[in-house]
DNA sequence: ACCTGAACACCGTTCAAGT
DNA sequence: ACCTGAACACCGTTCAAGT
């Protein structure tokens, strides 16, 4: 035996880490395992479910009750996660059972594995759109807030996570341009578009807003729908 | 002057509406207008920034004050996009002057924008990930409801839209496996996959769940996040 | 200004054949 | 069981050349 289908797994993880999603193709993941591209067919139907099986990697164990650090993906340089928001705002009101069951924690969680791996709120948001009712951490959600509270907190975590890291690599392109700043990354980047800014096509505007942060942004956003969750659970809502 | 490049967004979404976004090839843009594919490149400057003019397209006026029915791009059968919720259930209290100028309407008329085209979720979710400090439903819905929570509202319309969308051609998709229901569309559909399910890998869960009723859920997390801002609108400390 | 024709360096997937 | 080699039908983008 040569390759296992985890083999496979592991290696498009290193490929999309260093070349993104666009170039993170099934001819360079058999590069990388050293092997023509059509054995990869042997461990995997397709790439579609390839990938699926790598959003699996990169969510790893958030779901599981202890996910304290579960760095179980790291494929290279862990670039920049952090954020690791404290503070949280108002309504407590949701605090479930068990500690450390925080919803906020679980969110979080979430994000920073997508955030951990390049691309990786793109790749994990579309698989997991095909578990919706299924998956380990709307369950878990689910449990602490209902099923409208963990769909919810889901979905935004999935639209701001990708907002976050498309803005991210803008920002890393847009550095390397005007050449100011430290170099975003160790890594060799040698698959940049020779294009800028993309859609700054016609609108004459002073670029992208530094000011907006999107790690703390989404703590808020967070303490926004548990406050909602609180206040319609308090009063008037028929939903138990 | 043979082609200009309105003319050009619009054959892409006439293509973007027939073979999804997947099959939204250069190539066959230009075969769309009768044209060589290098010939798109006197119009655009890559398919980066066409699929952003593209995504403008398909927003439309959604940001306006006006938007009633704004159907401004329409390429071909509309397919479903109903839902029109209408009911909504408590936390009026973010109300704001102007009669229509609620933040719900603007939400469900990005979203419907979004699901009235193929993949067109995905297409204005990526593209709008630049513009996310100055974008024209960001800002009016911030001066509704403020930036976080016009941001909130944003991403997780997107996050919703896009899961919605892939959820919807999954179910067409295993609809035309079982054979069961009517054809999903007039269209001709030659390029579906060969492969099932996707991610239907290892576990043997009972497939997809009929009863999560997408369009309703996305209505509740709505009103849940403007619950949210009522609240710690109302009251910085917990519960109220 | 707008387009053609040809080329370059790629794709995902299939399939017979090897070991 | 796992892989090779070759092929098929595609990609996005560039560039000299036409009108």
């Amino acid at each position: 035996m040569r390759n296992s289908r985890a083999d496979v797994v592991a290696a498009a993880l290193r490929v999309l880490e260093v070349q993104g999603l666009e170039g993170c193709s099934m001819r360079r993941v058999a590069a990388e395992l050293e092997v023509q591209p059509s054995a990869l067919y042997h461990h995997v139907p397709n790439k579609q479910t390839l990938l699926a099986l790598m959003a699996d990697e990169i969510v790893g164990g958030v779901g599981e009750p202890a996910c304290a650090a579960a760095g179980s993906v790291s494929p290279g340089t862990g670039a920049d996660a952090g954020s690791s928001v404290e503070g949280s705002s108002g309504a407590g009101s949701v605090a479930a059972g068990s500690p450390g069951a925080d919803p906020r924690r679980i969110c979080q969680a979430l994000r920073d594995a997508m955030l951990a791996v390049r691309d990786g709120a793109d790749v994990v948001a579309t698989a997991s759109a095909f578990r919706l009712g299924a998956s380990a951490v709307e369950n878990r959600l689910a449990a602490l807030v209902g099923i409208d509270g963990a769909r919810t907190l889901l979905l935004y975590t999935f639209g701001q996570a990708q907002a976050t890291q498309t803005h991210r690599q803008a920002a890393a392109f847009g550095a390397l341009l005007t050449g100011s700043g430290p170099a975003p990354a160790a890594a060799d980047r040698t698959d940049v578009d020779p294009e800028p800014a993309a859609a700054a096509d016609a609108e004459p505007e002073p670029g992208i807003d530094p000011a907006l942060d999107l790690d703390a942004s989404y703590a808020r956003g967070i303490d926004l729908i548990l406050a909602g969750l609180g206040a319609t659970k308090a009063a008037t809502s028929p939903r138990r």
